[in-house]
DNA sequence: CGTCCACAGGAATGACGGGCGG
DNA sequence: CCGCCCGTCATTCCTGTGGACG
């Protein structure tokens, strides 16, 4: 989580594990050498991106991807690379700018951090978006610079912000004598495109790049080349790979999910004092992600949102139709004593849960019996029950019989 | 082959609270 | 510090829709 841990601490701990060499190589903001089964990725942006070495402006790049299918890193990957380039070649043109914008999700706060990497110093506060932007313009003319920016997750800026900075940049090349600015853009959303003005569309997706999910295989591959330099020799046990491979392949292929399934299994076998990772050590990993993530999501979600949740767990994880759910959330509701939001609500704090991939939902046609969406929680519903048991607004009512 | 079910989900609007610029 | 703006949660009203049934 944090990028600032204790050297000191970290060192010894690691010393002291039986288990790791070398945890933060599991950890996802951890950019590998090698980054199996992406060769086309990164060649293909590295083709795009080459330009710029003959001061030419790059196209604008897309690159969507579903989470763990190594966008980040094979940009980061790519551009690291581009540096080291320049860097021999004396090519003194060249900038890059990485930022998320689940952090950076603001104009100015993008604004600054791309005048930063051209090393323009700023304040955090105090100045105008519109003279942050001219500062940000007088810095690339003056420079002469190609700014590469990258603007990860980049679906968050626009939720918050719209698209007018996305557009602004797009343009700021006709308005520049000198420097030139090249976007990509990443995200996970597949819905992102279509809420963009037309024009920051067509620029932004100049160039568009897909990523596809790993296959177990894959994802074995990405693991085994990680592990050798995260554990100590002979620490994982037979099948311990594989099974983190396919937990993860079954959860489309995110290979986020299968280094953390595999870190948190070592860190379990490490509190435990042992000295060797074992499948069951997987199996708890798993349990012990998911209990994590329902907390954290429970604890943004709004609170019909969690009795929704709570509803389809009590219900063993599992509605065939939106409107069998309205009728037993409100139930709950009123067991609690709360007033019941409308069904058209339920209905958005179910695509809510959706997109944050909690549940599932599918949308059933059963003709003359109309058409309702089935929803399928994507966790243990006994698991979610005992998270909430936390919630004092929600937990006095396990005291009653019906609900236990 | 048209109807009509049981919702999906868009649009407009409002209450409320927090943050930000002046 | 105040007023304004904006995001979030929620309501009301609404139009759209795939296919089993008659």
């Amino acid at each position: 989580m944090s990028d600032e841990r204790d050297l000191v601490f970290d060192t010894l701990e690691r010393m002291s594990s039986d288990i790791f060499i070398d945890r933060d190589v599991l950890r996802p903001d951890y950019v590998p050498e090698v980054l199996p089964h992406r060769e086309g990725e990164i060649k293909r942006l590295t083709e795009v991106l080459a330009p710029i070495l003959r001061r030419e402006r790059p196209s604008n790049i897309f690159i969507y991807g579903l989470t763990g299918t190594g966008k980040t890193a094979v940009v980061r990957y790519v551009l690291r690379r581009f540096e080291d380039y320049a860097r021999r070649k004396r090519l003194s043109h060249i900038a890059v700018a990485y930022l998320n914008c689940r952090h950076e999700d603001t104009t100015y706060r993008v604004l600054t951090e791309l005048a930063r990497s051209l090393g323009e110093r700023l304040p955090f506060t105090g100045l105008s978006t519109a003279e942050v932007f001219k500062r940000f313009k007088e810095a690339l003319d003056a420079t002469g610079k190609s700014l590469i920016a990258v603007l990860d997750e980049i679906d968050f800026l626009v939720k918050k912000r719209g698209d007018e900075l996305l557009y602004r940049l797009t343009r700021v090349n006709s308005e520049l004598s000198k420097g030139k600015v090249s976007l990509i853009g990443i995200t996970n959303d597949v819905r992102f495109m279509e809420v963009l003005d037309p024009r920051v569309k067509s620029s932004l997706g100049e160039i568009e790049i897909v990523f596809s999910p790993y296959d177990a295989d894959q994802l074995r591959d990405i693991l085994r080349e990680r592990a050798v330099k995260a554990f100590k020799n002979g620490v994982l046990e037979e099948g311990v790979i594989d099974y983190c491979a396919s937990i993860a392949a079954r959860e489309h292929g995110d290979a986020r999910r299968a280094l953390d399934l595999l870190r948190v299994a070592g860190e379990i076998a490490e509190r435990e004092g042992r000295r060797t990772v074992s499948v069951e050590d997987v199996r708890r990993a798993r349990e012990e992600i998911e209990r994590d993530m329902i907390v954290d999501v429970s604890k943004t979600l709004p609170f019909h949102g969690k009795l929704v949740l709570l509803v389809v767990a009590l219900a063993g994880g599992r509605f065939d139709s939106t409107g069998d759910l309205y009728i037993k959330y409100r139930e709950l509701a009123k067991g609690l004593g709360v007033e019941p939001v409308t069904q058209r609500r339920v209905s958005d704090i179910i695509s809510e849960l959706d997109m944050l991939g909690i549940v599932t939902t599918k949308i059933i046609n059963r003709g003359r019996y109309g058409k309702t969406r089935e929803v399928i929680l994507n966790a243990e519903p006994n698991a979610l029950i005992k998270a909430f048991k936390d919630d004092p607004r929600i937990s006095w009512i396990f005291g009653n019989s019906r609900y236990r």
